[in-house]
DNA sequence: AGATAACCTAACGTTAACGTCAACTTAATC
DNA sequence: GATTAAGTTGACGTTAACGTTAGGTTATCT
């Protein structure tokens, strides 16, 4: 095992992000970096977690959504039940999810034939403009 | 023209929201019913708008992001420059869309890796409570 | 050792997108 | 014509996801 600890400045650097958004991470109990004398030490863990946190938030989930799928990725240790009600869930987000893509490639289709439409006009205007100069 | 009038209770049921939730979007200028008297009657117009507004919250836009994605709807009286700045706009905005579907694909995709994962786990499991019992 | 930089906690501020409540006007109904 | 229902305008409240000081501690550098 190469435990490989990270501070907070370069945890920053790397992922683009403050040092009051992994503090506030931490108090949602997102990630859970050690403390070395006062300070915080990010592991490996956290930077997979933190990775998935930002992915997550890229298509809109929120914070408490992602802390829950989070822990789709740490099970090992559970109980038989919880792992059935675990998956179950990830089932209907998973549901979720492709719906949300589904509707999202029609709004393009229908942004992009509003796109053609609309250059189909910008070559009348300018026709229009050179016949009228 | 059928003008088909509409008031804010019917409109509400329609598209399930509440009337604060158009009043809200009226004040954001989203919409724009017209008055009679002093109650707001909704038009074929506010229909549709209201239709891509609730569409594009689904996806994660803001109401200013669709506030400017709704002008697009409505060109025609526009004018030449204001016209090749807003195609350009939404040409940006279409590139960010289809680049947030291709993450959701590939978020998509993982997590079905890791149901798959999990579903196997639980056969494991399984067995073991048979061996066990 | 003294200054400076990096880190910490605690707590209040901010923005978006409404919810909620009070007080009032207009329309419909008994 | 009095009551009830539906609608209206403020205006303050709420939640999420941090931003922004303020004030204190610990390393590090000179």
């Amino acid at each position: 095992m190469t435990s490989h600890y990270t501070n907070i400045r370069k945890m920053c650097e790397e992922f683009n992000v403050t040092p009051r958004t992994l503090r506030f991470y931490e108090a949602k109990e997102l990630i859970f970096p050690v403390r070395t004398g006062q300070r915080r030490s990010y592991t490996h863990q956290d930077r997979g977690r933190l990775k998935l946190i930002l992915q997550g938030k890229r298509f809109g989930f929120s914070l408490e959504d992602i802390r829950q799928l989070l822990n789709l990725y740490n099970l090992g240790d559970q109980r038989y039940t919880q792992y059935l009600q675990t998956i179950e869930k990830s089932k209907e987000r998973l549901k979720a999810m492709i719906s949300q893509k589904d509707e999202l490639s029609e709004a393009i289709e229908d942004l992009k034939a509003h796109l053609i439409q609309g250059e189909h006009e910008l070559k009348k205007l300018k026709q229009k403009r050179i016949l009228e100069t």
